[in-house]
DNA sequence: TTAACAATAT
DNA sequence: CATATTGTTA
């Protein structure tokens, strides 16, 4: 009887041991749908209704990859969206995929978020070159039109844009408060100036609106119902 | 192999 | 010019 009383010196520690769900959650995606909406960027966004099922054109509107998709537009709207997520996220966070969890608008595609996201850099970078708020630097007004009409998150204009990590779950403002320690001490405000303001009444009213150029089509995400 | 990113193509 | 697609690199 010596091994039969079973002392279970492994079996102990084994017990303890937590299970596999219990553990690592680092695995997981950054940010689920649910933790995007659990934040407060708004809803998450029904969905767009996809490409305009036309009866006869042999394309299926499913979410169906490695067909093509019509031509995403950026409105106003889904832009701030966009602005938004990256504000939440801080540019280390701030990569297409990240960006389109967090956004959460359904039929955004990563590659759709890192074009823009693209184009986004560039409009901040040229942006640093000019003092404050100004836009020079050869960049067309219009060209620039759609940036404009977003707040910008400040920090991501001057090189110290060291944002916290995703730590921020819960409470979410829109004042970030850090401006970390000026090395330069230049504290300047990133006002934008929108007296280059478009004809934007009336013009850019009806969202969820499919459009056709040329032959290709476009596809205008829906609203976020707020700006 | 995935994804970010820059470059290039529509 | 706005967005997509591709190519390269991490």
């Amino acid at each position: 009887m010596k091994e039969d009383d079973e002392p279970n010196w492994f079996s102990k520690w084994e017990d303890d041991l937590p299970s596999p769900e219990d553990l690592t959650p680092l695995s997981q995606t950054l940010i689920t749908a649910d933790l995007a909406t659990a934040f407060d960027i708004r809803t998450p966004i029904p969905h767009p209704h996809q490409p305009p099922p036309p009866p006869n054109s042999g394309e299926f509107d499913s979410a169906d990859r490695t067909l093509k998709r019509p031509r995403l537009v950026w409105t106003p709207q889904l832009h701030k969206r966009f602005v938004d997520a990256v504000a939440h996220l801080g540019i280390k966070n701030a990569v297409p995929k990240t960006i389109m969890q967090l956004m959460g608008v359904d039929g955004l595609t990563r590659e759709n978020v890192a074009s823009h996201l693209q184009k986004y850099r560039l409009y901040l970078k040229r942006m640093q070159g000019v003092s404050s708020g100004g836009h020079v630097s050869g960049g067309d007004p219009a060209t620039d039109h759609l940036f404009a009409s977003s707040p910008v998150p400040a920090h991501f204009l001057h090189r110290n844009s060291d944002q916290f990590m995703v730590g921020n779950y819960g409470q979410l403002q829109p004042m970030y408060g850090q401006f970390g320690f000026p090395r330069n001490g230049q504290v300047e405000h990133p006002l934008v100036n929108r007296q280059n303001q478009q004809v934007m009444g009336g013009l850019i009213r009806n969202p969820l609106a499919l459009s056709c150029e040329d032959e290709r089509k476009v596809l205008t995400l829906f609203p976020t119902g707020d700006d």
